[in-house]
Parts: structure tokens; C-alpha cells; sequence
DNA sequence: CCTAATGTCTCTAGTTGCTTGAGGTTCAAG
DNA sequence: CTTGAACCTCAAGCAACTAGAGACATTAGG
């Protein structure tokens, strides 16, 4: 039996978060002690293990709720965890695309700038007249 | 004059948005047709177009904010400019680094789930045992 | 000039994934 | 038995909007 400071350093989950996934019935309500503090079993550290890796993976809540109910279904066909998993990668390389167009934009706005005086600096003409840039965005 | 309509379509900054912003003191409340609907200047449509451009880029509203008040002050050193925008690309770079080292880890676990069945998934098991895991995260 | 359609007004609440705080109770060590 | 840390609930705050309700304004067509 874990208290939930206990859990929250054995996973790195923090303590509020825990009650807050909780109340999202992303994890079912512990056991209390007889003053109602929360008492967690192993299982329960599993669990909160699994939703904090999906988490620094980059995997919303929802998708980690659906897939926590597949896991709980071990006869099932795992083509829909296969699924999420390729849709979140599909997610992360938009994003990563996305970021590089900015990065590239914003260097060279950056980089461009060798004013002294507000009234000629490069950054913010180029903020200001978005004909001044490259891409897209 | 423009009406909050006209400026959303010239600047494609939506309508609640630009109330927004004006909630925040991003932009100067406008003058007032006679009956209380929001008239706007060209200077205003200028300012909202910095912004839209400026959020394009990924800056946060209060570093928007800081540009516009330097972008007020022809006069001054555009060195803060300068440090805003390469200070953010540092941020944008740090993202990209933080997702492709999601991207890796997650191919690799999407791709090495051969199994039909939840009980032998790939996927939910390495979300199970970081230990699965090439790298930090 | 009237009417209908569209635009605009304010205000509130919802989104995602938490974090922070207030005010109070319980637990564990000494 | 006391003290200090940990725990409890509930509410509100963060970023950056978005959505909806219910009421008023504007404008184009007839």
C-alpha cells in the first residue's frame, strides 16, 4: 500500500496530477486509509507508470485513456493500439515540420537585422510586412 | 473606418479573437460607431497584422506585446528586438530537438509490433517498461 | 421607408493538461 | 503527546483562444 507522495515519487508523477487523473478517470479511485488519505496497490503504480511514459511521449490524454482500455483487453486485436501510435507519429511530424519552417523564417529575420535604432530594424519590419518573407506560413 | 469584420478579413484574425486582444490591451480599444459597434483605423488594422504575423511565428502574446511597445519608440535601440526573436528561435529549436527525439522513439515502437493480439502488443508493453527505451525522455 | 439578413454587442463557459492556493485534517517520528 | 510533514477538498489560474446565448445595429433590396 502506497501513499500518493509515494506513488508520485516512485512514477514522477506529480501529487496533484494524480488526483487530477483521477477525477478524469484516468486511473479508478484508490483505496482510503481510515482519515481518507488515498492508498495505492501495485497495479495502481503500474498504471500511472504507463500514463506518464505516454505522456513524455507526446500522447494526449484521450489517446492514453483508449489505450489503457485496450490493455485491459488482452485477447484483443492490437491493430488499434498500432493505430494511435502511428496517428501521434503522423501528429509529431506535422509539428516537427511545421517548427522547422519557423525556425528557418525566423533566422533569417533574425540574423537580418544589423539596424542600431527601432525605426530600422529588420525584425520588426518583417513582423510588420509579412510580404518580406520566404515561406508560408 | 472598418468594422471588427472588415479588419478580421483583412488581417484573417477571427472577430472573438480580436476582442481578445483587446481584452489584453494587445490593441487599443477603437473609437465607437454611434451605435457602440467597434470602428477601426488603418494604423489599427497595421498593429493587428504585426500581431497575426508575429503568432504566425510562434511568439508568445507577451513577447508581442514587448515588440509593440519597442516598435512604438522609433528611436531606441532595436537590440531587444533582436534578443526577443533569437531567443525564440532558441525555443523553437529546443522544441524541435524535444519531438524529434519523440519521433524516434515512437517509429521505433510502432513499427515493432508484429503481434495480432493486446496481450503480446509492442506498443502497450514498451508504454508499460521504459526499458524498452533507446533514450531518455 | 420598411424589412430581412447579416453583423455586432456583452458575458459566460469550455478547451488541454495541468499548477497553485486556501483552509483544514491525518499521519509518523521522537 | 506534540510537532511538522503529508494529505484532504474545492476553487481558481495559466495560454490562447473558441463557442454559444440573447439582444441590438447596420445595410441592401424592394
Amino acid at each position: 500500500m502506497f501513499s500518493i507522495g509515494d506513488i508520485s515519487r516512485r512514477t514522477g508523477v506529480k501529487v496533484p496530477t494524480i488526483r487530477y487523473y483521477e477525477q478524469l478517470g484516468l486511473i479508478t479511485p484508490p483505496q482510503r486509509s481510515s482519515g481518507n488519505q488515498r492508498r495505492y496497490s501495485a497495479g495502481d503504480v503500474k498504471r500511472l507508470a504507463f500514463i506518464k511514459h505516454a505522456r513524455e511521449l507526446g500522447l494526449p490524454l484521450d489517446a492514453i485513456r483508449e489505450l489503457l482500455r485496450l490493455s485491459e483487453n488482452p485477447g484483443e486485436l492490437c491493430a488499434d493500439a498500432d493505430r494511435i501510435a502511428a496517428a501521434h507519429l503522423k501528429v509529431i511530424r506535422e509539428r516537427i515540420a511545421s517548427l522547422q519552417g519557423l525556425e528557418r523564417e525566423l533566422q533569417r529575420i533574425a540574423s537580418g537585422c544589423s539596424a542600431e535604432h527601432v525605426r530600422d530594424c529588420y525584425v520588426l519590419q518583417s513582423l510588420s510586412d509579412h510580404s518580406l518573407c520566404n515561406e508560408e506560413h
